[in-house]
RNA sequence: GCAGAAGUGGCUCAGUGGUAGAGCAUCGCCUUGCCAAGGCGAGGGCCGCGGGUUCAAAUCCCGUCUUCUGCUCCA
């Protein structure tokens, strides 16, 4: 990235500083490396793998296991391709693209023809055949001059696939843009097995694929990405106050684990904005290095999706209401997060640098202790205590994700470790081999103590309550 | 797709026609008794790829690929 950008004040973070530390340090590497890439694909390594999975841990607990609203699933990636004509997603994205030989250029044909016109009519509803044939037999070129025009292509932003190992024979399918449809078509098996009464909602983690026209800004915006996903039913009419608590419900989880709130907003979408299913649309933003960003979006889905899907499939996914045998299709609250974005707004949130007495620059990352990759490194002051350090190493590790080093001096160890974000080190010197205690040192202010490895390892973990 | 920029060891880059370099990083040994960069040594590059010019190409020319940034678009 050649240009520099930080539009956060007071923070010293920028895109490129964490492409660099995210790619030197093993959390994200870019996709396909040895092939000269793919772009906009990225890989997690041993650290962002650590990192993604604690960030869904984290999710899960909140607004699963210790829900005592929500039950979780997970749905198949490939899904009767039906379910995109009732989502909506086969028909309402759907560009008729036009290529000109000659220059390479991309028109949308239904503008070519709209423009050519200049009555202001309307073209839609027209086929391809007849757009291209209103093309072929006009006077319409190119800005390059040229009359040279492909067929009109559909994009669609799903990515295809065939199911069957013949081509010719298999069925066209979709690879899933969201996890939502696949809590909407189980709404019914889930309910009846669960036997959870309305409000209650199905919660998903899972990856989902767009073919986004424009993706970028690292793992910001990918063609592949993980969606962590509730579907909340409840009550037509009990929709907004719904709506109210899970806004609020998603910005506290992001507070709780340490996210600043000077870095968050909410964004409420206007009534121009609002899809075409939406009741009331909410965005948490976050400050990235490159400007606010979406992060989580809430939206009020009415009873859109399930009448969808009643009227497509003929089930009825009416819900009966056991007190007052009232019968109606539920309405859905829908907080949707996408696990890559949240880890890039916990490392540009966590990023810093310090200036230290000596002149020194110390780069840290502040994570909260059960985001944080590594929770624990153990350190021997001197190579000749390696025996003693790596029998409390392989102790510790029964507990929570430990680093052992042993290479380079003591600081240098401690500040390689304050980079990726590991909140306590544990030093063993000679004392630890009269009295078995250790030292345990903190990444965020940089001081120390005496401590049993028992007594260690009660602090790391209570750290990690959120 | 269009426009711009860039591709030389893991990273940052130097090298503008004549045997591929530096710093950092990595690894080994020594040193190191708590906040990095002390000593010695080692590994690691078909200079993105293909073609052309030349006695000779990382360097000049043409093509191509890839990446990044911006734009078009966006549930």
């Amino acid at each position: 990235m050649a240009i520099e950008k930080n539009i956060k004040p007071n923070s010293p973070v920028t895109m490129d500083k964490l492409v660099a530390l995210c790619k030197n340090r093993g959390f994200v590497f870019p996709g396909s490396e040895i092939y000269g890439g793919l772009a906009n694909s990225w890989d997690y390594g041993p650290l962002g793998v650590e990192l993604l999975n604690n960030i869904k841990k984290a999710w899960w607990k909140k607004f699963v296991s210790s829900s005592k609203y929500n039950v979780g699933m997970d749905s198949s990636i490939l899904l009767n391709p039906e379910v995109w004509v009732a989502s909506g997603h086969v028909s309402s994205f759907n560009d008729p693209l036009i290529d000109c030989k000659n220059c390479k250029t991309r028109y949308r044909a239904d503008h070519l023809v709209e423009e050519h016109m200049k009555n202001g009519e309307s073209v839609d509803g027209w086929s391809f055949e007849k757009l291209k044939e209103y093309i072929d037999s006009h006077d319409i070129k190119c800005s390059c001059g040229k009359k040279d025009f492909t067929d009109i292509r559909k994009f669609n932003m799903m990515l295809r696939t065939y199911l069957g190992a013949v081509d010719s024979t298999a069925s066209e399918t979709y690879i899933r843009p969201e996890t939502a449809q696949g809590i909407f078509i189980n709404f019914r098996s889930v309910q009846r097995t669960s036997r959870k009464k309305l409000p209650f909602g199905i919660a998903q983690i899972g990856k989902a694929f767009r073919n986004e026209i424009t993706p970028g800004n690292f793992i910001f915006r990918t063609r592949e990405f993980e969606q962590m996903e509730l579907e909340f039913f409840c009550k037509p009419g009990e929709d907004l106050e719904w709506f109210s608590y899970w806004r609020k419900f998603c910005f506290d989880w992001l507070t709780s684990l340490g996210i600043k709130e000077e870095n968050l907003r909410y964004r409420d979408h206007d009534k121009e904005e609002l899809s075409h299913y939406s009741n009331a649309t909410t965005d948490i933003e976050f400050l990235f290095p490159f400007g606010w960003g979406e992060l989580w979006g809430i939206a009020d889905r009415t009873d859109y999706d399930l009448n969808a899907h009643m009227k497509q499939s003929g089930e009825d996914l009416s819900y009966t209401d056991p007190f007052t045998n009232e019968k109606f299709v539920p309405y859905v609250i829908e907080p949707s997060v996408g696990v890559n974005r949240t880890a890039l707004c916990f490392l540009s949130n966590a990023y810093d640098e310090e200036t230290l007495e000596d002149g020194s620059t110390r780069t840290v990352l502040r994570l909260h202790s059960a985001i944080a990759p590594v929770k624990c490194a153990i350190l021997p002051l001197v190579k000749k205590l390696s025996d003693k350090a790596t029998a409390i190493y392989e102790e510790l590790i029964q507990h929570f994700e430990c680093e052992y080093d042993e290479a380079g001096a003591i600081g240098k160890r401690y500040r390689r470790h304050d980079e990726i974000g590991t909140p306590f080190c544990i030093t063993v010197d000679f004392d630890t081999l009269e009295d078995g205690t250790v030292t345990i040192r903190y990444r965020d202010s940089m001081e120390q103590k005496r401590i049993s490895v028992a007594d260690a390892v009660k602090e790391i973990e209570n750290s990690m309550k959120f």
